[in-house]
Formats: C-alpha cells, sequence, structure tokens
DNA sequence: TTATACTGATGCAAACTTTGCATAACAAAA
DNA sequence: TTTTGTTATGCAAAGTTTGCATCAGTATAA
C-alpha cells in the first residue's frame, strides 16, 4: 500500500477543515471513503496524525509537520507539471543565434528584444560569426538560427529577409565629401578606401566588386578591418573612407557621416537563416514571431 | 485520472534505465503495464517524455525537466515522512548535511555541537561527500546544507565562508621535518609526497599544483588517499610526507606532527552552502545561528 | 434518564485501476 | 528472409477505492 498523492491532497483538506464530512464535501467524495484514506494513510507512516473524538478533531503535531510538508509537495508537483508542459510548448528554453556585423544593426536588436519580451523564459544566446561559419554551425546544431546577409538559399534550409539596405558611404569630418548630399562612386577612383578583410567580409565585398567594375576602376584599398567597428576606427582616424549598409547610422561615431550613393539602388538582403528539420517549440515561437513581425497582415495559422 | 507518485517512481525508473525492460525488472512490474503508466502519464501531462523507437529510448527537453522534478518531490516525499515519524516520536525537525573531509574540521564540529545544543529537538543528519556531488544533492533535496571547500558561486544558493585556513606539512616522527619550527615547500622536491585522490580531491588538489609549480619542481608523488584519515594512515606509515591544512591539527595521531610552510599565505576557504529557495523553520534557525556565530557584532534581524 | 443530533468508523458490493500474460507491431541486424 | 530486440495492445484477473447503509460513541436537550 504505497503513499500517494491522493493521500496527502486527502489529508491537506481535512487538516485545513478539521471536520471529515466537510472535507470529504470540499474534496467530492464520501465520508467513509475519506475516513478509510486518512486511516490508511496513518497506518502507512506509522504516525497518528489526528486526535478525533466524536465531537471534533483536532491535529497532532506530527500532523502539523506534515501538513507543511503535503502543500509543499502538491504545490512543488503543480510547479513540475507546469514546467514540463511549458517546456514542450517550447516556452522555455534557449535559443541560440549567430549574428554577422552588418546584420546585428538596423532591425534586428529591437526584433531581438521584443521576442525577448514576449517569450521571457526563452533564454537568447548570441554568438558572432560570419555568414559561411554560420551555416557550418547551423549544420552541426551550434546554433539555432543565423543573422547572415546575403541570399543564401540552400536545401534544407529556410530563412526571412528581415531587411534591405542601400550602400552608404562612410567618411570623416573634414573629408572633401563631409557635407554633400551625395556622392557618385566615380568620385572613389582617386580616394583611399578601407575594406573588410576578404574571409570575414567575403560575401560583403563580391557586392562591392561589381560596383567598381561598372564605374571602370579598381580601388586603391589602404587598410583592412575585421569588425564594422575596426573600419569604423580606420575611417575615424581619417585612414580612408569606406562603403558600408545604411543601418550603420545606428552605431556611427560622432565626427562620421553616412552619405547616400548617387544610382546605385543594389541593396544588402538581411536574412535570417535557420534548419528546417531538426525543429523545437522554441524555434517555432521564434519563426512565427517573426512572421508576426515582418508580415503583420497576414492573419493565417 | 490523477497523477501520482507512482507515476514519478515509474517515469524516473525509466528516464534512468532509458529501457522499458529494465525499467521494469528494477521496479518488480512487467514491462507492458509499465508502458501503460508511462503513457498514461504522458498522456496526463499532455506532455511528451520519450521519443521511443523500436530500437530505443530517449528522453525529451520536457522529460528531463519533468526528471529533475520528480526526483525532487520523490526525496522530498520520502523526508516528509521521515519527519513526520521523527516528530511522533518527539524529535522536531532534521537538517540534512554533507560534509567534505577538509570541511568538517576546524570550527564545524563545534559549530555543530552548539547548534544542537540550542536547538535540541533540531536534529542533525550528517552525511559524507564531496563539494560536487554536495550541490548535485542540494539541488535533489537530499541535503539541507553542504559543508564545502573553495568558493562555490551558483545562482539560488547561498554562502557563507565558515573558515580561512593556512596549509601545513604533516611529518611523522623519525623524518627529518619532525621537530623543526617551519619548512619551506622548496625542501620538498626530493620528498615522497602522498596526495588525495583526483576525483575526490580534485578541488583541494587545484591549490597544491600552483605552490609546488612557484617552487619550480614537480612533487614525486608515492600513493594516494582517498579520505584524510587514509593519507594519514599513510603517513603514519611513513610512506611520505603530506600537505593538508592547519585544522588537521585536530584529528592528528600521536606521533605526526604539523609543520607550518614557510612564505604560503594561500587559504582554504570552508563554506556552508545551501538553497535559498525552499526553506524551512530548522533552516532558518540555523541560517541565523550560523550568522549570530560568525558576526557576532552585528545585532540586526 | 432518555431521546436526539452529530460525529467518525465499518461491512459490503459496485466501480474503477492496475497488473500480468500472451502476443502484436515494428525495425534493425544477421 | 529470418531472427532478434524493442515497445504497445487486448483481455481477463487481481487489487484498490468508492458509495451506501449503518454502527458506535458522546454531547446536548428534553
Amino acid at each position: 500500500m504505497g503513499i500517494d498523492l491522493r493521500h496527502f491532497r486527502c489529508f491537506v483538506a481535512v487538516a485545513e477543515e478539521l471536520h471529515f464530512h466537510k472535507a470529504a464535501k470540499r474534496l467530492g467524495v464520501a465520508q467513509p471513503a475519506l475516513s478509510r484514506t486518512i486511516l490508511n494513510l496513518e497506518h502507512s507512516l506509522g504516525v497518528t496524525l489526528f486526535v478525533r473524538s466524536n465531537r471534533n478533531v483536532e491535529i497532532t503535531i506530527a500532523g502539523q509537520s506534515f501538513l507543511k510538508g503535503c502543500k509543499e509537495i502538491l504545490n512543488r508537483t503543480q510547479q513540475i507539471v507546469q514546467d514540463a508542459q511549458r517546456v514542450h510548448q517550447g516556452k522555455i528554453g534557449t535559443l541560440r543565434i549567430g549574428y554577422t556585423d552588418n546584420a546585428i544593426n538596423g532591425y534586428a536588436p529591437d526584433l531581438l528584444k521584443n521576442f525577448q519580451r514576449s517569450q521571457p523564459d526563452i533564454s537568447l544566446q548570441l554568438t558572432h560569426s560570419v555568414t559561411a561559419n554560420q551555416l557550418a554551425e547551423l549544420e552541426e546544431g551550434i546554433i539555432d538560427f543565423g543573422f547572415a546577409t546575403g541570399s543564401v538559399a540552400r536545401s534544407g534550409f529556410s530563412h526571412l529577409c528581415i531587411q534591405r539596405e542601400l550602400f552608404v558611404c562612410i567618411v570623416y569630418e573634414g573629408h572633401p565629401f563631409f557635407g554633400r548630399e551625395s556622392v557618385h562612386i566615380r568620385e572613389f577612383s582617386d580616394e583611399v578606401m578601407i575594406q573588410g578583410t576578404p574571409e570575414k567580409w567575403e560575401h560583403f565585398n563580391s557586392y562591392l566588386t561589381p560596383l567598381y567594375r561598372k564605374a571602370g576602376f579598381e580601388p586603391i584599398v589602404s587598410q583592412m578591418g575585421m569588425a564594422t567597428s575596426d573600419i569604423l576606427r580606420l575611417v575615424a582616424c581619417g585612414m580612408g573612407i569606406t562603403i558600408l549598409t545604411e543601418s550603420v547610422a545606428d552605431i556611427l561615431p560622432p565626427k562620421l557621416k553616412a552619405i547616400p550613393l548617387q544610382e546605385i539602388t543594389d541593396q544588402l538582403e538581411t536574412i535570417i537563416i535557420w534548419r528546417t528539420d531538426q525543429t523545437n517549440n522554441a524555434k517555432e515561437h521564434f519563426v512565427s514571431f517573426l512572421k508576426k513581425s515582418l508580415f503583420p497582415d497576414t492573419q493565417s495559422v
């Protein structure tokens, strides 16, 4: 005869009502059943929980100790059941997210902030890595989502475009372009340019090359930076100017300016990419949140 | 169909064995009964706990979450039953305390003795286990307090430092160091040393390694002991000398001596650690007793 | 003293749950 | 294809819990 939560529930009711009939009513059972349940419990424990007279019921100090424990266990049981259900529904969990320098500016931080607010029990773990690495990390299950730039169509992956940005020229105070409304890329033929390193900026640079080619010259590249912040620092030191995208405005230091490029309508896409197989509820939450945020009109699903 | 402790017990067995037949054997029931119990549980919860193929059983993340909770509840259930029985027998509360070999010497025994005197109706139940295990046991609710060595900062836990000790060298009668006022660690380069086994003494040994490194040699370790008493026995047999902490003086057999180490001021911290949530009266008594003993000046609360 | 009212406990059969056995169903390995 | 290893299912037996009727005990009122 094992002790069960049923015994605990019955015991708590009796201990609180100190009256078998009322407790039975509260539990929705007949009084004799309850009487027997408590007797069984006392017998299993080897502990007298109540002193009954035919006129009233008193709880023993052992009973008081047990009551406290029973309530604790019943509450905790409810909690762990809820927790399991929440995990099952993906409300508790961790999403690992990779991001590139370009992708994390603009719309992305707000997106993540809002998601965090709507699902505070899902923790987000952000790691920095370039697009190519992100794909490998997605494959290996190291990250769940990648914030990447460029069109990355691969089977087994889904993606959503979260923003499209125009390219802009970044100049420092004192440079001839500073204060101009716009610049034409042809004017760069004699400028010293800063660029991202080929390994990390492979994808980004692949957009720039055709622009220079169309303008009919090869850029003079003086220095390279690994991260956006490195490049901006070099520009700020007057080592040269650079081409980045609009959203960099969000992190632009003072004395640097972003100037639109004339005639150039190419856009850099920022996408969120993830594996289509291997889903879990936390991931699904995030995907549906993304869709809701990006296409608020669509009411389907 | 209510969820019962029976379901928890069955679930834990399956989760630990990841095999219905083995789990059923362990529980002493037939496999079909167990299968159905788990299916019922999953149905009641509305949560998939296991992913079964015909070749193996895997636990889901929701299952892992639930497993942790189930273990906690089963342990706590056992405890409250014991508590009730103790109260029935006239003891009012129980504190379960884990201790490591290093932590239980020095100040700790007096602390416990004084607490016992001030609260004779709270029975103390001491169990020996290493720091890492203590943390797991705290999580699972098997112990209420751990006496551990080393700085263990974890969220959800509180701790108090009860002592800081210098390291000393333990030598046997007849050894050249015996009778010396102090020794320098450099003199150990040709000595045969006794050490604690790496599994159980991982933390303690992590203090010794840098000491030897700074002195510029690797120690010659002849034998390893599991417990302090084992190590002392080996030293007493003349198998080598060892490094322990000051408080070991309290349990030093005759013909062994503790000698201070020159120039070494590193100290080993002994802490008491407990879960910040899940408190009860006995635990609160103990915490306030500790604070009163350790900071007798502070009169607040 | 006796009757009444109120209390928890007990006998018993019905309802429900859990169990074990035999075996199905399925997939991987031989 | 057969064998082996695994969980799931059908079904009847065993076990547990329940509700009804009723007992037994005690305080209160007549």
